[in-house]
DNA sequence: GTGAAAGCGCTAACAC
DNA sequence: GTGTTAGCGCTTTCAC
């Protein structure tokens, strides 16, 4: 082990001779530095295994130059992509994200948000769990004046930006599309009503069915959550209610995959008796027996126009204001749910 | 807009004119104040809605309870299941992650690397990019005394601990199990041989073939990288060689993905002409057709004993000491290569 | 059991 | 162009 010790600022100035603020300001290329003397400093920097101290920088000038990011679950094509263009486009602008997984954990949720408070985050970017309704948290961020953006999964009313798919009528366009093509029996495995996109997929869903005169039996709207578990669960309470319809529409891509192995084990063969149409894909979907219909979901886009946003109100704080961004979904057709027409 | 002035312990004690040593004491539960003394501070530190700020804490205590964390990517199974294990490991012990993804690109990896150790994260869990060759940041890391544990990837001779699945003796068990089943003739499409599990589970495989007096024409061993996109060319690669394998054991789980496409597109059926067996699996894998046998790879026992592995060397300095973890790990059947006896 | 003094490493404001 | 002074919010001695 040779020399532990931690070189400051304070070292290269005695090196040099000059002052700790001329080293700081030469390491970071402040103007009032002569070129002859930046040149020395990061020399001599170099020479010392110089690494500059964040925290204390941190500290002094009241900027973490990170970003607090908290999503439900990280092994969910959705997330596992939105997450990486967040790295991406954080990176791009020099900023870390410190990441924080909830696993659908309101308590979770919490403890998170509270760290990443008390780190200092420049902003946060979150989507919450399935089950968050305590919103006193998100009072408090407003109330300190850190930027936050909510993506995917909102909490609304509270004056925060937000970036969504196009749930509503998304899911509105994509439903007519396959009335059109000749299917009329659709059931739906709903979202908890009280998320943002539970509840608009729901409401998409239904407009659909209404402005066609189709009706749709209750036990054929199951609330339920988005883990593959619960599109098991969800099948399989559908299937003991009687008749099956044409069609299953789940809120998301896992709910789909709980589908598939629930009618497997019912004997229920899949795009035979069954169709499937999802809201949201997955990168597998192309290896998957049989490949999923769904609605795609602009992950990448979705989580680029968040840190986007969530670094503009972070930059700009004078020129801060509520904004919306609903991108755009379209219906990719699959093994699963092919239309009836073609 | 209410006041946006920030709470600090200095607050606190003028409101309860105590010191603000005794704040700091008492919030920390420290045995030097008294329990009422405790009670009073923790009332008030509520009511004025104090958020500790943990850069000035880590400042002054030198130590930021972070560890850093680099991983090559992030939308694949093995390293989704490994990280969701770290961040969960490092939570259950008071620690935040600080994630940084280097999309297999050394030159991002070494900036992730100095903004974390300028950071002054406590510990670094790493695995490196499958192009990783200059190590010179390491011997930095290693001379700086922070403690580092590579994961999966590592590099090797530098003196860190290191957590890994039985790539050697896990392929050899695998390949002789179906040599044993009655299949002879065995390509392999490796990872490059300067990255430690493309270099041992290279090495499995000969030993397994050399061992059962089996040939492997050199045009069979085809060098690549971990990708989708590396399977595709590694199959081209040995489909216009010539005569096929039965059996294509490939490094990584998306490698076979790639055969399997390329296969297809070359009118190669699977499992009816030619086999596959990977390293590592997927949690989608038994919703793919054909679904890939595999060598499963216990990567949330990687992930955990990783983290605690650090964990323990955070703590322990004085008794820190290079270990080398290697899980053990299984031969999983599916509709890729069945066994041949049975 | 409590507190005063000192300092973590850096940057901001202002002087020279 | 360069340096001085002060302080970010907290913890760590160590004295009382």
């Amino acid at each position: 082990m040779t020399s532990k010790k931690v070189i400051t600022l304070k070292d290269i100035a005695e090196d040099l001779n000059i002052s700790k603020v001329s080293v700081s300001k030469a390491l970071r290329d402040h103007p009032d530095i002569g070129a002859e003397t930046k040149r020395l400093v990061r020399e001599t920097a170099e020479r010392l295994g110089y690494v500059p101290n964040y925290i204390a920088r941190n500290l002094s000038s009241r900027q973490s130059k990170t970003i607090g990011l908290v999503v439900p679950k990280i092994a969910h094509h959705f997330f596992a992509s939105a997450i990486e263009t967040i790295y991406h486009t954080a990176f791009d602008n020099k900023y870390e994200i410190i990441m924080t997984v909830s696993q659908e954990k309101v308590e979770n949720e919490l403890i998170h948000l509270q760290t990443l408070l008390s780190m200092r985050v420049d902003g946060l970017l979150i989507s919450v769990t399935e089950q968050t309704k305590d919103i006193s948290i998100f009072e408090t961020v407003k109330k300190r004046g850190i930027p936050l953006v909510f993506f995917d999964r909102v909490v609304e009313g509270l004056g925060f930006s937000t970036v969504t798919a196009d749930d509503e009528q998304g899911t509105y366009d994509a439903i007519i599309e396959l009335i059109n093509s000749g299917y009329t029996k659709f059931a739906h495995l709903a979202g908890y009503s009280y998320t943002n996109i539970g509840k608009n997929r729901l409401n998409g869903f239904r407009n659909a069915m209404k402005d066609n005169n189709l009706k749709v039996p209750e036990p054929w709207v199951v609330e339920t959550g988005f883990a593959e578990g619960d599109g098991y669960k969800g099948f399989m309470k559908l299937f003991r209610s009687g008749e099956l319809p044409e069609v299953i529409f789940t809120v998301t891509y896992p709910v789909a995959l709980g589908v598939i192995l629930a009618a497997q084990e019912a004997g229920i063969s899949i795009p035979g008796d069954l169709q499937i149409v999802s809201f949201g894909g997955s990168i597998y979907n192309r290896f998957v027996t049989p490949s999923i219909s769904y609605i795609d979901q602009p992950s990448e886009e979705i989580g680029k126009k968040a840190t986007e946003l969530l670094l503009d109100e972070i930059k700009n704080p004078e020129m801060r204001e509520e904004r919306h961004i609903v991108a755009p979904t379209k219906l990719v057709i699959c093994d699963t749910c092919k239309k009836k027409e073609e």
